[in-house]
DNA sequence: CTGAAAGCGCTAACAT
DNA sequence: ATGTTAGCGCTTTCAG
């Protein structure tokens, strides 16, 4: 009894082979009952556990899925992880967190730990494919990989998303049913598909309800709080200020409330504001903030779904998986008043 | 040319064995140089990367740390994920994600996955060890563990933690400092020595500054949002409320300030509140939070140094380690002033 | 139904 | 400085 023990210890003990236990542990119909009875027992009396490392190598798995995202400090990806996670392991398989910080040496990387074998699988929520290193023209369409949250253009393998734009539209119509005309933007950073679809979505819903977007009420943020506030506060200094903003995030969302409150402006008394995401904390907020609630959870269940279901042979899906978005109406909006703006700042 | 290459394909292609093309790609100095870099160029060029599943089960390794967690959904652990990730990778280990949502099954299953190999090492942020399952008794206390945030009594792993008495001490003597008598406190769930600690450091402050601790002022929570709402509510239903809040975490510190402004209450005009943890968005918030910092990533760091350390073979620490915390005053607290309260409710 | 044998791809001990 | 040999612990043919 040195050291844990092995599955000859079992089949030693038991008078049998080590390729019986081990069809007896999985449980094979074609061991006796009786004997993989026998085996269970003596397992569990040996506090018996295969070495996953043996078993991998032998099977080519290793049981593990691969969760890559740009930030694993962004409380965004929280939801995702948590629905990842769930499937997973009801699958049996573990996640192992990949974090790219936008490297693309990082980025290339985690492939390569999918070709090593660390993982068998990869959910891919960068918005990008590796650009550069060994593999960047070889990427085998085949590769079980699932891009989710941050679509890739021209892009071989399955999506999961939601509807960016339509979601867009909806808020900025909800912004305009409020009656609303002078209604701005903050947008994401501009290359990135996310931020382009939201940005087309506000376009579209200004168009279609033939409101013109003077100049300046599209501005440019990069998703964090301070972006939020710079772009508010530019988008103040004009001449024309806007009544009402669609944010394309809940933090930006935040860093324009508190630039408002600082400029003595009211939310949504003075100025609407709708944001994007709906964050654990966003119906905390004070006001509590109208924004579009992605599924994150849900996204996230649905992707791992996806990855098992390749990894099992099952065959990858043909068309991309659109996750439906839901607008949160709360008390950052509020119908236009085309009265004086009130300027009772905390900070003159 | 078909699949992926092998160790074996390189010795070929280059006349030399699969032991020297090991040694070679693992830099060793019994190589000669010039066969290393032949060695690497060949490697190069048939785009090899070893298998990591012959290697760990060679070394019996896996160069992966489990990081245990009640709860992924939680924003709470971002950084702290960051932190170890950072560090982990660092030395060349990966994460793998751990969740337990506080299942006695589960917590045990991780210990398990130590044993199976799946990992090398365990960051255990679940405030328990696994008190079922096969291992209960027998937790060798060598195994490479180590418990970080949320404190374990008697038990044999190292400690990462911050001096959460103390911080709260800080924090309520800040509220005292600011002329404050009717302190009040929302715990967390008591059995927890996290709540424990933070609920002694509140007693401590308040016996040190002979403050009576009036009956109905030691309300308790569970960390959630809704929990500090309820438990905000009950101390203004005492016929003697309190003018200024400690609260065990920024969550519930959200909640009661939401319960507040509900009553028609001001903060910090008319009470003032402390959180503790300083979360993403607490300095976002309306007002923004004053609360205890923990230097979340810091713990991260520490931890999975540690467990580094102690991976290869450096031994373990024999105090805990203890991260420094610090009070960061903002908006939430002002100077007790002992007027009338305001009565401008928004829901009367 | 069970056993014997082979081997996954790598590294490490032991040669030379 | 390199090669030979021997496994790591498991699963899976292939035989019986």
């Amino acid at each position: 009894m040195t050291g844990r023990p092995r599955i000859k210890d079992i089949a030693l003990k038991l008078g049998l082979s080590a390729a019986t236990v081990s069809r007896a542990l999985a449980d094979n119909d074609l061991v006796a009952e009786a004997t993989r009875s026998r085996v269970r027992d003596a397992a569990q009396a040996l506090n018996y556990r295969p070495d996953v490392r043996a078993r991998n190598l032998r099977t080519r798995k290793s049981m593990a899925a691969l969760l890559v995202v740009r930030d694993v400090g962004n409380p965004f990806y929280l939801d995702i992880l948590k629905g990842v996670e769930a499937t997973a392991r009801e699958a049996g398989y573990s996640i192992l967190m990949g974090n790219t910080e936008n490297d693309p040496d990082r980025e290339a990387e985690y492939f390569d730990m999918l070709r090593d074998g660390h993982a068998d699988g990869m959910i891919l929520m960068t918005g990008k494919l590796p650009s550069r290193g060994a593999q960047a023209e070889t990427l085998p369409a085949a590769l079980p990989v699932v891009v989710a949250l941050e679509l890739i253009e021209d892009c071989p393998f399955p999506h999961v998303q939601i509807d960016n734009a339509a979601a867009a539209r909806t808020a900025v119509r909800h912004l305009i049913g409020l009656g609303h005309r002078r209604v701005a933007h903050i947008s994401g950073p501009e290359p990135e598909m996310m931020s382009v679809l939201r940005h087309r979505g506000y376009r579209e819903a200004m168009v279609e309800a033939e409101l013109e977007i003077p100049a300046g009420y599209e501005q440019r943020g990069d998703y964090q709080l301070e972006s939020g506030q710079r772009a508010c506060r530019a988008l103040f200094e004009l001449p024309e200020p806007p009544s009402a903003i669609f944010v394309a995030n809940d933090e930006m969302a935040f860093g324009a409330i508190h630039e408002l409150r600082r400029l003595g402006l009211d939310v949504p008394a003075d100025v609407s504001i709708v944001g994007f995401d709906d964050l654990y904390l966003s119906k905390a907020f004070f006001p509590p903030l109208t924004t579009v609630c992605q599924p994150r959870q849900e996204i996230g269940r649905a992707a791992m779904g996806i990855l098992l279901r390749m990894l099992g042979g099952g065959g990858r899906p043909t068309a991309p998986m659109v996750i439906p978005t839901s607008l949160r109406i709360r008390g950052s909006t509020a119908p236009y008043r085309p009265q004086l703006r009130s300027s009772r700042g905390h900070h003159p």
